[in-house]
Order: C-alpha cells, then structure tokens, then sequence
DNA sequence: CCATGCAGTTAACAACTGTTCTCTGGAATT
DNA sequence: AATTCCAGAGAACAGTTGTTAACTGCATGG
C-alpha cells in the first residue's frame, strides 16, 4: 500500500538519509553538539546550502536520528517482551538479542547512549519520550503476567523503568566490547545476564 | 602537613582552578568535543594563549574536570557503604545522601552523567577508571557482609557494578528534577529507593 | 640586588563556521 | 507545450576557531 514517489521526491529522500547516514558516522567520534552542517554536507558531498532543505539545524538532525535509532529498536522490544519460556530462557534470549542489536546497529546505539544524558535538549527530550514510551509499552506487559499479581501501578512502572535502563546499559556494554576478543564478549554477556537474573530474583520476591 | 605554595603558584592555581570553573558552567549547555579553549578563556577573563599553561587541551581539561568531580564523590561512596543499620534503612539514607550530593554539586553530576558515553576517548577512559575503582571499593565492602557468605568473586563483582551504575541513574534522574516542586522530587526518591530494595531483595535470595 | 623563570599578554595566521541571497536545471503541474 | 515549483549549487558575509611567535612584568632563588 506504499505509494510510489515521484523522481523528485525520491532524490529529496535519498540525500536526506545520506545525510543522516553521514551524521551517524561522524558522530562515532564526537557528539552531537560538535556536528557541523559543513562537516555532514562535506561529507555526503553536497553543498552546505542543501542541508536546509532537509533540516533547520544539526539538532534537528539530531531529532530525527533519535527516531531513527529507536524505531529500529521498537520490534525487538516487542520480541523480547512477547518472547515464551521460563524466566531463565527469556532473559538469556534477550540478552542475546541485544548482543545481535548492538553488532547490526552499532552506530546507533552509540548515538542513543551518548546524547541520551548529552549537550543539545531537543535530542534529549526526543529520546526521553521513547524511552517512556519503551517503558509503558514493557509495563503492559509485566501486567499480563502473573508474576505481578498483586504489584501497584507505580511499582510496575519502576520496573519496567529499570529492565528499560538495563538493556541500554547492557547494550553499551557490549559496544564497548564490540572489537574484543570473542573471550571477553561472552563476559559481558555473562554479566548483563547475572544482572537480569537478579533484578528477576528481586521481582519474585518483591510482595514479602 | 600542607605546604603553602609561593606567590607565584597559588596566582596559577587561582587561574587553573578558575578555567575548570568556567570549564563545568559552559558545559551544562553542550558537550566537552564542542567546548572551545577560546570560549573558556573568554569566560575566565584572561587571553587565550594563557590555557596553554595550565591543559594541552579542552580533552585534558576534561579528565582532569573527571578527578575533581569523581574525587569528591569517593568519601560519599565510603559513608554509604559503611553506613550501619538494616537494609532498608541504609537504602534510604543512600538516597538522601545522592540527593544532597547533586543539589551541592550539579554540575559535577551532569559532566559525569553526560562524559561517561561522550564523544571524547580519553575523558570517556578517565571515567571508566574511576568508576571501576568504586566497583572495586564497593565490592570489598559487600564480601564483609554476611549476606554475601558463599557469592563468587565475579557475582560480587556484578552487584557491585550494578549499585554503581544505579548510584549515577539516581543521580541523574535527581539532576532532572532539580528545579520541579519537591512532590516531583520525591517521587523520583521514591523510585530510587524502590528500585534499590528490589536489587537488595534479589540479592538476598540470589544463592537459592 | 640582580639574574633567571615563567604566568599571562598581544598580535597575527590560515582555516573553519552558520547563514544570506541569487541562480539553475529539470521534474511536476496545468 | 508552456508554466510553475523546488532541490541543490555557487559565491560571499562576518565571525569564530586553534596555534604560533615574540613580548612583558613580577615573584623567585642565588
């Protein structure tokens, strides 16, 4: 049910993400805040005028990678939290899932775990929304389960809150392991799952 | 057993200390990779060259911005861990300790939250140190704990990592709720200490 | 008291930044 | 086929950046 763009708006939307796909790159090595619109149009190899046809600012750019980033991240929430089995099995499966996340998509997290506490406001606020929607949407689904019978609403989204934190934290984790050794990668692996497994101890026993 | 300095290097001191200062106020607004030498200079009131000085760059400002605001949190990392009385007891007043600490230091706060995934490698490393240096303390302090009687090294290890990270989550969520009404702020105490009692709970029942 | 050291100044540099206005070629519309 | 629209180019702007070199004045140590 896509409708086919005209010649004129492809070409607009094929700049656009070389755009953001610049952006992306030349935000492995400095944060947003010290992006320049030169630096970006330089490097897709279009003049510094034609970026503001596309965005009004760098932050703007900034805004609309947040999207980009998290949008990609919104099934595999889905997956994880829809995911069957016993308490064990889901968290090692997440796990494992986020390890496959951060080597498809290593730009990404790294941009989401940079500017999620970094300098430009709008970036924040952007991803801080998602985040909450992240969190809502994992909040729903503890509900389901009979686990939290019994858990207030606040309570419920602590938790959510906290698994949400979790999973960036661990994402990070393996980012900065990304160019180690197999041996050391199978470490934080190890560790974000002890991390998960506890945190679920917690929330078994939470209502004594 | 102090020795006081001579004219000469406490006027360079003064100044040193003065960059950092203006350093950490521009940085509430933007990211270390973007803060310029001039800017900071400016600020101080005294020529650009004089930076030399004192940093080869605003990269070496910022690690050394990592020691002064890391090193002041060490003795708040001993009084919490060696706080006596029962769990929920030593959470609470763990929370209350954070919050004081970023209502006394915000700006040390937001340069941690903001450096420690930021675009620069050497501040990002500097960090990373510090804050595996308090794993290592809090860890030390957790095998004293009865509680921990039959823990391997590695899972003392990860809890340890764990409290840490939380510790700087709290603080930043603090840190977001500076300037809302204390019903705001409470509330975000009220999650903190929420989240901690779950780990401790976890960690009470993680040897069944 | 005089010579040395060194924190901070002044001036100048080439390179870079974001933003403006004007222009152009080709797709889209009529 | 004629007209409008608009993504991108080009040139120019005032202002900024990091870094250099040579200086000045004052605290320091002999």
């Amino acid at each position: 049910m896509s409708h086919t763009l005209g010649i004129r708006q492809a070409q607009k939307q094929k700049t656009r993400q070389a755009l953001l796909d610049a952006a992306l790159g030349l935000l492995e090595e400095q944060s947003l805040s010290s992006l320049g619109l030169r630096e970006v149009t330089r490097e897709v190899g279009v003049a510094p005028t034609a970026f503001y046809r596309h965005f009004r600012s760098t932050a703007d750019l900034g805004v609309a990678l947040v999207e980009e980033a998290l949008g990609s991240l919104h099934p595999m929430i889905r997956t994880i939290v829809a995911s069957a089995g016993d308490s064990d099995q889901r968290i090692e499966r997440a796990v494992e899932l986020i390890a496959r996340h951060v080597e498809t998509h290593p730009a990404h997290v790294r941009f989401i775990a940079r500017e999620r506490h970094g300098g430009v406001q709008s970036v924040r606020a952007a991803i801080q929304g998602q985040l909450a929607q992240f969190a809502e949407e994992v909040k729903v689904a503890l509900t389901k389960d009979p686990v939290s019978y019994g858990w207030t609403d606040d309570d419920l989204l602590m938790l959510a809150n906290l698994y949400v934190d979790q999973m960036l934290m661990t994402a990070s984790l393996f980012l900065d392991a990304l160019e180690a050794p197999l041996e050391e990668r199978q470490r934080v692996a190890q560790v974000a799952t002890s991390r998960m497994r506890l945190i679920s101890i917690g929330r078994e026993h939470w209502l004594e």
